[in-house]
DNA sequence: GTCAAAGTTAAACATTTGTTTTAAATTTCT
DNA sequence: AGAAATTTAAAACAAATGTTTAACTTTGAC
């Protein structure tokens, strides 16, 4: 019989779930780095100290084993990312828009702590499974809308909403870029963009959004703020 | 014996190359769609009508098909979009970018032509080969150096090396963004972006980024150009 | 201590995928 | 036309991978 249906209740308080746990770690970890696709179960039990068959037996195939996985970085995410990133709401939106940038940098770029989620969301924009509509409307979709506030703050009352949505689709794209790019960005710079970088870019990502979204709110045509 | 080493020279003008032809184009596309790993042998075959062991014939193996298509991608892009990107020479810096990041959107996101180069491209971005080392100095590297140039002119002579190389990032990153997150894009939009909006991408990214690099030309603070 | 359920393990299975083999078909050249 | 080279096609092979099976061990209650 299978562990993943819970027969009546929690009649059976399980003291050693240590494999189920462990599996759920290890795919995180390997699913963030190689994708649903380049993720093998062989690996990922290796890494858990695992059998093979146990990915089965817990949660019925690797596809199931990848939405739990998906599920256990949501919760872990939101707890260790809280929704307002960190800084009190009545700052301003230049910091804000900081703030913003610099969380989502963190996510997905910092080694240190489990950037499994970040990691995992930016593998499913690449190569999507089946989960991402799910991903898009509880992870995704959110973290859009609470930069768009910001980006439409910036941008003033009388920004068109196309212009704002395309705003948010700029300064995300630049964030991910770093991730997704990783390879060529060494190459390009001849030196690994490490953790300790993440600062540096959070300053000019922000800085050039700023300027940029600040410039369209003063209606800057396609010439506007050259003075040399 | 196999067809993929030139016994002495052009002696035998083949007059039936049809096959490693279309293996070459089917390659472009599929490499293009699914990336190296992604694509199967057989799937490309298939395309190309032929056998296949003809990918082994003609090219040793998948690997070696990967190499040709990438010159055979080389050499079509190289003629098909001119480095000078069709426009006058002469043309100011915010005309340069924005013919430029046309031209860049449109290598990667025209459903059109075979627009496998660029594809290809930002595949190897994400899950690179060891072609990467070769693909960034010959065919990224130079594009990013035109890129910094127009940058360099954009932003004064005052301008910051570092600073040069970040904005590059930044606008590279807002073009790969549509390619490469695309599943996300269309999910958050509710629209899927098509050829059709390149054009009004374009405008977008180069006004966005024009702002963004004119601004730190006039030594742009965190909260400048700000005056609602 | 016994026993059934839960958990674990090694091995087998089925499928996919890159590659090779072998022979047949086709083309090329004399 | 006929021999030699080239090209094509079907099948076999080997390795990787998701999944299942069946035996074995541990756990916890009676």
């Amino acid at each position: 019989m299978n562990a993943t249906g819970n027969e009546k209740k929690g009649e059976r308080p399980p003291k050693r779930i240590a494999t189920r746990d462990r599996l759920l770690r290890a795919g995180g970890e390997i699913f963030a780095r190689y994708g649903f696709r380049g993720a093998t179960v062989r690996r990922i039990a290796r890494r858990a100290h695992a059998n093979v068959a146990s990915v089965s037996y817990y949660f019925g195939d690797k596809k199931g084993l990848y939405a739990a996985v998906l599920q256990y970085t949501f919760s872990s995410a939101k707890e260790k990312y809280p929704p307002d990133l960190g800084l009190q709401q009545g700052a301003g939106g230049p910091a804000r828009l900081h703030a913003f940038i610099r969380s989502f940098l963190l996510r997905i770029l910092d080694d240190g702590r489990p950037t499994w989620h970040g990691k995992l969301m930016v593998q499913e924009m690449a190569d999507p499974t089946p989960a991402l509509d799910h991903i898009v409307e509880v992870a995704i979709r959110p973290l859009y809308q609470q930069l768009a506030l910001i980006v439409r703050e910036l941008a003033g009352i009388g920004a068109a909403e196309q212009s704002v949505h395309l705003c948010c689709l700029s300064i995300m794209g630049q964030c991910v870029f770093y991730l997704h790019a990783r390879p060529v960005v060494t190459r390009l710079q001849k030196r690994e963009p490490g953790a300790a970088d993440v600062e540096q870019l959070a300053e000019h990502i922000s800085r050039f959004s700023l300027l940029a979204v600040a410039g369209m709110a003063d209606g800057g045509a396609a010439d506007a703020g050259r003075n040399g």
